[in-house]
DNA sequence: TAGGCCATCTGGTCCT
DNA sequence: AGGACCAGATGGCCTA
């Protein structure tokens, strides 16, 4: 009695997410992967070998019978529509193997080059550190809202005051990021965050009030500690402040003081400030 | 322990 | 035919 695997069922063993595919990843990859999947590897490893060989054996069989068909027998199972799947032949196997193994070597380049690229946004975002990353997708959003408050800041050709930039960039991210990026800054999230606002001292109610009077100098126990990463002043707007005059109401809704505090003196990020662009 | 995040595998679709 | 891209599924790791 033999089976006969068609390339739906070897499909469906390949479901197993540390099936047989495994065995194939080139030796760059293999690194990664066996990384993170070794243990599942191990276990898997035998019984995937052992189904690979027991479709091979089959296979052999099957190159006599595959003029054959499987017509008869099963009433319990509903007869399949469409062309019929052929089976798998050794030499079909093999090809089957190798596709799938190189389109997952594949699929993972590009997942990688993917995370590169997203590593990249993570360092020219505010509040980069390599010991605390953002997730993907706070990254993303923080980068969103970077680059909304950035063309706020050139549409208007105003400075910010800190607290309402700060209150941009966090806009829609989730608690601990917006506490990570408040951390960066050395700001108690608490006051900027619009649900918190009224706990806010009086004084600091005033998005620009804070600010302009003690840059950066507001700060909580209650906040992260380093090591969260940096985000310094002129990471954070990669500019001199004083070059843009003092509004940016449309955007900030506070009017704005002048920020020329030393802080914003930093030297002009060379990412931002190339080819002209004044950033 | 549940939930969030992540890496990987996979099959489908579109394009060259 | 083969590659790129995508979304779903799955399982591991970590943290609250």
């Amino acid at each position: 009695m033999t089976k006969s695997y068609t390339e739906d069922s070897v499909m469906l063993d390949a479901q197993n997410p540390s099936g047989w595919t495994d065995e194939c990843h080139s030796s760059q990859d293999e690194h990664d992967v066996e990384k993170k999947k070794s243990a599942h590897k191990d276990a898997d490893d035998d019984d995937d070998d052992e189904a690979l060989h027991r479709l091979e054996e089959d296979d052999e069989e099957d190159e006599e019978e595959e003029e054959e068909e499987e017509e008869e027998g099963d009433d319990s199972k509903p007869k399949r529509r469409g062309p019929k799947k052929k089976k798998m032949t050794k030499a079909r196997l093999q090809r089957f193997k190798m596709r799938r193994m190189k389109a997952n070597a594949r699929e993972r380049n590009r997942m990688h080059g993917l995370n590169d690229a997203l590593e990249s946004l993570r360092k020219v975002v505010p509040c980069y550190s390599k010991t605390q990353k953002l997730s993907k997708i706070e990254t993303l959003r923080l980068a969103k809202n970077y680059i909304w408050a950035l063309s706020e800041i050139l549409r208007s050709g105003k400075s910010p005051d800190l607290m309402s930039f700060v209150q941009a960039l966090c806009k829609g991210l989730s608690q601990p990021t917006t506490n990570l990026v408040a951390g960066c800054l050395q700001l108690n999230p608490r006051t900027f965050l619009p649900e918190h606002a009224q706990e806010m001292p009086a004084h600091m109610q005033g998005a620009s009030a804070s600010f302009s009077a003690h840059p950066y100098s507001y700060q909580t126990p209650g906040l992260p500690s380093p090591p969260y990463g940096t985000m310094d002043s002129s990471h954070v707007f990669h500019v001199k402040p004083h070059a843009y005059g003092s509004a940016l109401e449309p955007f900030f809704e506070a009017p704005l003081t002048d920020c020329a505090s030393p802080s914003f003196d930093g030297p002009l990020n060379p990412r931002l400030s190339q080819n002209g662009v004044i950033l």
